[in-house]
Formats: structure tokens, sequence, C-alpha cells
DNA sequence: CAATAATTAATCGTGCACGATATAAAAAAG
DNA sequence: CTTTTTTATATCGTGCACGATTAATTATTG
């Protein structure tokens, strides 16, 4: 009977980073129909998340709530501002920083993303316990990954 | 004392699907540093684990494995074929099919691979049976979001 | 106060990822 | 044996996501 070798381990299911890179693809592939009909990107949706719960960020915050770089946000947030759905503002107290609002149309879209979560938990075909589990799992992982990319 | 109401999903940390974007992320961000020293993104690395484990694979057959479409996975296949990791040729008994085979080089990096996923377990600092449980769980849902996908 | 350093956002270039469409070959139907 | 349909890949346009660089502003230090 052989031994498990290194090489055993290079095979995709057996990769949780694959697990979780496919997930996060049918995600995406799941979102989009519900999204379409309020006009948002994925990644869109979740910025708009973060100002739903607090109006008013630097860029700079919205960065660190969601793990994105200035480079990655700078253009998304011209696109929800061409949208109408967000302003952008220098801060008087600090010109270097720009601040994100919500419009009022912003603001009232999301009475219509309200019922979205339900809608995914459904599809992912898991109980809540397990829901709960794997979410506590994930960040826990990820807030490992994050301090070990800060280390180097 | 309130009741759970809608928008209480509607918050960063409790959305599952951040969970898995944020940690489909991090991962990105720890693998960098490895993966630019074999001169792969990480895409190309899961194209070339999917070869090691089975050479001379049409386009179609790697994209069912890795959830990805051809428009995807054409220019990267092509990118890799410009490394000279990988040929592509017309499968003569169906010219609609490409095929893709390692070349040596190709080949001969999986060597240079195979420690890479004991790296990565130990920077998502969780022990070996969270991370099978959270593999298992995590491909249960993947199947699920694309079956529902489908149902579209 | 002037020179330097640190911070913040924007800009640029590369590489996914997808939907829609195009093209070509093989298979099925008449 | 043609016509039609299904299949496999490629092409095009949009939108992330990142690293590297730049520019402007604030903070710090000599």
């Amino acid at each position: 009977m052989p031994t498990a070798s290194n090489d055993d381990l290079l095979h995709l299911e057996k990769l949780l980073c694959f697990s979780v890179y496919s997930a996060s693809h049918a995600f995406n592939r799941i979102y989009k129909p519900l999204l379409d009909e309020l006009g948002l990107t994925y990644p869109q949706f979740l910025v708009m998340v973060t100002l739903w719960q607090e109006d008013n960020q630097p860029v700079r915050s919205i960065g660190e709530k969601m793990f994105l770089e200035s480079s990655t946000l700078t253009p998304l947030l011209k696109r929800l501002e061409a949208a109408g759905l967000v302003t952008r503002k220098r801060d008087p107290k600090d010109e270097r920083s720009v601040r994100i609002s919500l419009t009022d149309t912003g603001a009232a879209l999301r009475a219509k993303a309200e019922n979205i979560p339900t809608c995914i938990l459904e599809a992912t075909g898991l109980d809540v316990e397990t829901v709960k589990r794997l979410n506590h799992d994930l960040r826990v992982m990820r807030n490992h990954l994050e301090a070990s990319v800060a280390k180097l």
C-alpha cells in the first residue's frame, strides 16, 4: 500500500483554493440575473451594501472593508456615479481624501435589494447551520491568509 | 426586542457570498509570490494542475473541470503556449476540437509546484479536519449553485 | 519655516471572466 | 445527398483586480 505523497495534493478537487475559486464564480453566476434588474454588477452590489450600512465613506474605508485597492475601486465608483447612485466629493478637511455618498436613487435601491440574500440562500441548498459554520470558517481563514500576506 | 428583518441580512460580514469572494482574493494574494517563481498566474496554475492530472485534453474538457468558458480559456492557453508550457493542436479525428498537451518544460514544472499546497495550507491557519469540512461543504454548495443557474 | 516623508487617490498596463456573436466542422434530418 | 441543427473554438467588448507609478496634500522633522 503506497503512502500519500506530495503530488497527491496537486489535484483540482482536493485543493481548497479551487473550491473557493469555483464557488466564487458560481455565486457570481447566480447573482447576475438578480443584479441585472438593479443595474449592478456583483462588486458594485457589495459597494452599495457597505454604503447602505454606513453612508459617506472615504474610498480607503470601503477598500479596507472589501479588501480591495483604490485602483480597483476608483473606476468602479465612477461607474456608480455615472449611474446616478453615488456622489464623489473631496473631503474639505483632507483634500487627498474622496468621500462617497449615496444619492436618493442609490439609497432607494436598497428596497429592491432586500430580498436578494434570501433568494441566494435558497440556491445554495444549504441549511442555516451549515451556512453559519461556512461563513465563520471562511472569515477565520481569510483573516489568517491576509495576515500571512502582510508578513511577507 | 426587535425581530430580525430582511435588511439585517444586507450586511457585508453576514453575506456568505462575500466571505467566499474575499477568501478567493486572499488566496490569490498568498499564491502570487509562490507562482511568480514559476512564471504562472493563479488560473494558469489551475490549468496546469488539470493537465498534470491528465495530459492531452480538449479545451472543452478543461473548461468543464474548471467551470470556465472557452472565451476565458482561449487567451489563457495561448499565453501558456507562448510561455512554452503547452501545445495547441487540432484533433485530426474532430477538426472542431483543439487538444492541449504539456511540453517537456510544462511537465517538468510540476516538480517545482509540488510543495505549494503545503505552503498554502499552513497560511490558512486551519487544521486538516476543518480544511476537509470546508472543502466538502463548498463543493456541495457550488454544485447546488451551478444546478440552480442551469435551471434558469 | 523649509525640506522631507508619509498618506491618499488617480492613472496605466496586464490578465482574467463573461456574454454575445462568428466561424467552421461534424452529426442529424429530410 | 443536401439542408438543418448541434458542437467546439475563436473573437469582441465590458468590467473587475492588481502592481507600479504619479500627483497632490498633509504631517513631520531639522
